[in-house]
DNA sequence: GCTGACGGTGAGCAAGCGCTTAGGGGTGGA
DNA sequence: TCCACCCCTAAGCGCTTGCTCACCGTCAGC
């Protein structure tokens, strides 16, 4: 149903946005912002970095937070509809759990530069900008939930606390963003395959044999 | 060997903080730090927490990074603290694991906002600041590192992959200081119990029977 | 009562911030 | 050739920032 290149990797991870000029000091914020935190980056350094005068970001953009609005938007939205379609595919709820995480976490981390702003700048966005995107990360929990749930309901999990473990399983997909390195020893796609294994032992379902290793 | 007030809330954080006045400002550098950041919170706003002129900040520490290096090492020391007692008390290596990931969590929700700063806010450090904390951090790593392998070794634990599996144990641990909410449904002794049931399931020791439950 | 040390304040500096505005230069249609 | 249009820039405004400095009240020792 999805391909390494739709959940991971992307070819284009901001085509959607045009024109050329607000895609390219988009990219330049996602870079500038994961790299010094949302208040420690200023407008002329964006500008900079897309090789435009400081002035250019403002015909593009209204303000510094709206920049910061639309990556989180279109970065909630990319791994609201990762989860989903997780969720909502084939197979048991062990596969489909695997599934989740396996995806979830290789855009973490292939993404991890993009996945960083979206996970830990939310605090500098405006009030009302923020509770859009808090109902996106609710309907992330909600996708999570429903794997397990449905898993216990089938008795393929042995999952004491749904909530809990639901709010587990994504911080451990979500911190990966945080201490993921590009140049460090594993691939995206190592971690993803390692995180799927370690939720299913956590809720009960681990590969009985010892999971397949290099 | 250690009580919860020695690992999880402590009577007295910042005891070790003397004159009186910049203890006070530590503490409200991190309220501060955790509430807004470290980049979005100013000196005016620390000292006038402290009840304090904005000068009087600079009679006690030369600069606002000077704060946040105090706070970052006191922090990485107590953290470090807890993870070494942990791995160098008594029992198997599933007792030592769940008593590390239970303390070390207690001490992320219960002093979640020092923990949040401690945690998040490394980058803001600079250079040679932020690379004797970061020799905190690889120790913290390896008490960590040493339960899996003693785990492994004596045929404890199923882990294919003890570095892996290290990172993930201590990400997940560090990531409650994001979400942990004081007013939420859980106390820190709940997810301390409830990650050391979760930790020692990833690891191929969890509990036979379906754990303890309310 | 005088003195000196200590811990504090009010005012303010230079620099850097987000953002605005007047204007310039290249391109396409008539 | 001319003009309208769109992008973009140079300059700079008003404000806030981290930090400094001249000064002041309090209190112990003599």
């Amino acid at each position: 149903m999805s391909t390494a290149e739709e959940t991971g990797g992307e070819d284009m991870p901001w085509g959607e946005v045009s024109p050329d000029a607000a895609r390219r000091l988009l990219i330049a914020a996602v870079e500038a912002f994961a790299e010094r935190g949302y208040h420690a980056t200023t407008t002329r350094d964006i500008a900079g970095r897309a090789g435009m005068s400081p002035a250019a970001l403002y015909i593009h953009y209204k303000t510094k937070e709206e920049l910061l609005h639309r990556i989180s938007t279109i970065g909630h939205t990319k791994a609201l509809t990762i989860l989903e379609s997780a969720a909502d595919g084939p197979g048991s709820a062990a596969d489909r759990l695997a599934e989740a995480v396996r995806s979830f976490v290789v855009w973490h981390a292939g993404q991890a530069t993009t996945a960083r702003v979206v996970q830990y700048e939310l605090d500098a966005l405006g009030e009302e900008h923020r509770a859009e995107v808090v109902l996106l990360r609710r309907r992330c929990d909600a996708a999570v939930r429903r794997i397990l749930s449905d898993g216990v309901e089938a008795g393929e999990f042995q999952v004491p606390d749904v909530s809990g473990t639901t709010l587990a399983v994504l911080s451990l997909c979500i911190d990966v963003a945080r201490w993921f390195n590009v140049d460090g020893r594993w691939t995206p796609d190592e971690v993803g395959a390692m995180y799927a294994d370690l939720v299913l032992r956590m809720v009960g379902a681990g590969t009985g044999a010892p999971s397949p290793q290099k």
